[in-house]
DNA sequence: ATTTTACTACGGAAAAAATACGGAGAATCG
DNA sequence: CGATTCTCCGTATTTTTTCCGTAGTAAAAT
């Protein structure tokens, strides 16, 4: 459901005002700055643009307006340990919670992972590094996973061939992992990556 | 549950008030300070604001009014622009704001560019990368700054010789800048990474 | 223990804000 | 062109907010 220019510039005059004074506006004062000269104008902006999924309107309350954007910019996802080529990732008991931009979190469910060692250093992966993970359990060819091989956890590069499966570090130091398919199981996909310094 | 215009003045002036002296205002200091001839208007705005989790009312107990601290794990920067050797950054005009998780930033006034170019790919700073920058003026050797230098805006390593300043990369095909210490001047101080596969 | 001070609990009422509904001209699209 | 959507208007109605006053209860001070 697209908007159209008129319906953005309410919903941006909607955002500003939420944004500035920390709550929204009255229909009344969204009125008053386009200069209409009836409630129900604004009321049908309100309608498309709550039907359209770009505002929330808490119901009969005064200045219940609120635009999904401002709504969530971040998620909290646990952070369940250390993911290091040999190391398991330990258990999720003291799971620690850290606040995601949702930009990185598409559909699905996600964790986070503290990088150990510099096996992904040559793509910009180093020790330290907070990996944003996707859980799902197939890849395509060339991206970077979290897979279990021998009981081992390990973040690489991911690539299926005929026979066999690769999983290729970013280390000119360090030699692919290759072995047979049902010996490699995928617990994620890498979609993001957050590094503090 | 969204706030009114009124409702956030009484929310602010109790915050306000708790902050600066260490306990909250009586009901009484309230309805003084908004004018109200009776203290049922405070009470009702306790109410809204208690029933609507912004306020903790210890009940029965005098200056008992506790603002529950709003947790903000994360918070929007301008990003301002793209950084790269040889490009200065853009005009702020039209600033998108990015979520960005509070663990990165400290004191200080915070924004975020996006880094076009490999000038830094061997201290995991790939082209495409969102990175965090602290506003400041002064930095320590060794640290990843913005700098300007001959009206260029440029991300590097930092580092103040006897008698000359010296902005390193980190990508063996490139060489330092080096120069003068008044020719060059920092823009800021990278706190984080942020990156989207 | 009594008084004072601060907090609660209603009920009522005016004002402000949000909805419902019907209609109508303009723009867009097949 | 005809149908649909977008844009806008006006009025009537409902709901919420805001404020008041009075009476009662709990805590602190004397």
């Amino acid at each position: 459901m697209a908007l159209t220019k008129k319906q953005k510039e309410v919903l941006d005059f909607i955002t500003g005002y939420v944004r500035e004074n920390g709550y929204s506006p009255t229909q009344k004062e969204i009125q008053e700055h386009f200069g209409f000269k009836s409630l129900g104008s604004v009321q049908d902006y309100i309608k498309y643009l709550t039907t359209g999924g770009y505002l929330n309107n808490d119901s009969h309350s005064v200045r219940g307006l609120m635009p999904s954007a401002v709504q969530q910019n971040s998620e909290e996802i646990p952070l369940l340990g250390n993911i290091a080529a040999g190391i398991p990732i330990e258990a999720i008991e003291n799971s620690d919670m850290i606040s995601v931009p949702v930009h990185m979190l598409g559909k699905g469910s996600h964790y986070a992972l503290k990088v150990k060692g510099e096996s992904m250093k040559d793509d910009g992966i180093l020790n330290g590094d907070i990996a944003i993970i996707k859980h799902q359990t197939q890849a395509e060819n060339g991206q970077i996973v979290v897979a279990v091989v021998d009981n081992e956890t390990t973040l690489k590069r991911y690539f299926k061939k005929s026979k066999q499966i690769e999983l290729h570090p970013a280390n000119e130091m360090m030699k692919p992992i290759i072995i047979k398919d049902k010996d490699c199981e995928i617990r994620g996909l890498m979609v993001g990556l957050i590094r503090t310094y």
